[in-house]
DNA sequence: TCGCAGGTAGAAC
DNA sequence: GTTCTACCTGCG
């Protein structure tokens, strides 16, 4: 079914949110295997016109969709925004139709927020993709991601896998955490792990302000601010969150402050205080935009 | 081969 | 409270 909301999917799908690694793309169709009522479902969404098309039409997996591309958000109310807005108001026309992409299960986004960090995005899309097939559950071809004490029980590396287990040859040791090129973040994706298995409930977030959930996350090995707003934004739709990373930095300084060097904290909070609910999608496109205009090789520099 | 990029943790100031 | 440095890997 077709669903009428503009969204472009590529944009949004492969623009590097710590929600997921990318949907699987066969030609025109991403696809991806989505927990509806706890139950693995095969999402296939491709582009038609300006809108979805969707392989599903029941009401519980059609409402899981619309959560996961963020339709419900007006997005020519924001444009209109962005225009009213000098310093903001070439953007949309370099981001057309881009969404959020959120986080179906909260804690693959806290985990893949952590890999992020310090990071690339196309190792660390690698590195949680690898993590589904190691620790998650197949269905079909398609991977969900596993459960905190799932992988709360996974080896760190090589060596820890070789002295646990056994296996004869350390060359054959390939079901740890670094060998899916997490490097340093192996523990802390563990501690995270054990620590919502046992002593945090993810789903508690949701019932707290912004504040309260911002310092509940930065109590998480591995999460400081920037990825706390990253998995407040893509893993819990707090649409006020505005991860800064050097990147912003970069721009905000640009854009705002004739050049001049502003502080990754104050960036934050300049960011919060102008753009409120809509701090995350300004974020997004500020990112987006300076990709794609060539503002990003002359901050370079 | 080496230098560089990128957030966080923990130590040092 | 703020600043410095090590951490791991892929890329140019």
């Amino acid at each position: 079914m077709i669903i009428k909301s503009p969204i472009n999917l590529d944009l949004t799908i492969n623009s590097g949110q710590t929600s997921q690694p990318p949907w699987i793309r066969e030609g025109d169709c991403f696809s991806n295997a989505v927990l509806v009522d706890g139950k693995p479902v095969i999402f296939k969404v491709r582009q038609s016109g300006n809108y979805i098309d969707f392989n599903l039409n029941d009401k519980t997996a059609v409402s899981k969709l619309n959560y996961i591309f963020d339709l419900d958000f007006d997005l020519d109310k924001f444009y209109k925004y962005l225009s009213n807005n000098a310093e903001l108001a070439d953007m949309s026309k370099f981001c057309n139709g881009l969404r959020l992409f959120l986080a179906p299960d909260p804690f693959e986004c806290v985990i893949s927020s952590i890999c992020s960090a310090n990071n690339s995005i196309k190792r660390w899309t690698k590195s949680v993709s690898q993590i589904r097939q190691k620790w998650g559950n197949r269905h079909q071809n398609y991977y969900t991601f596993p459960q905190s004490d799932d992988l709360a029980k996974a080896y760190l590396d090589d060596e820890e896998e070789f002295n646990l287990s056994n296996i004869s040859d350390i060359e054959m040791c390939c079901n740890n955490l670094k060998d899916c090129g997490v490097g340093y973040r192996a523990p802390y994706m563990r501690r995270a792990s054990e620590l919502f298995s046992h002593e945090m409930d993810l789903s508690q977030i949701h019932e707290m302000s912004y504040d309260e959930a911002f310092e509940t996350m930065l109590k998480v090995p591995g999460v400081g601010p920037k990825v706390a707003d990253c998995i407040l934004l893509y893993g819990f739709n707090f649409r006020q969150a505005f991860p800064s990373d050097v990147w912003i930095k970069r721009i905000v300084s640009y854009l705002y402050f004739d050049g001049k060097d502003i502080s990754v904290p104050k960036v934050r909070e300049f960011g919060m205080e102008e753009f409120g609910d809509n701090a995350g999608y300004v974020q997004l496109y500020m990112f987006h935009y300076a990709r794609k205009s060539g503002l990003m090789e002359k901050l370079k520099k």
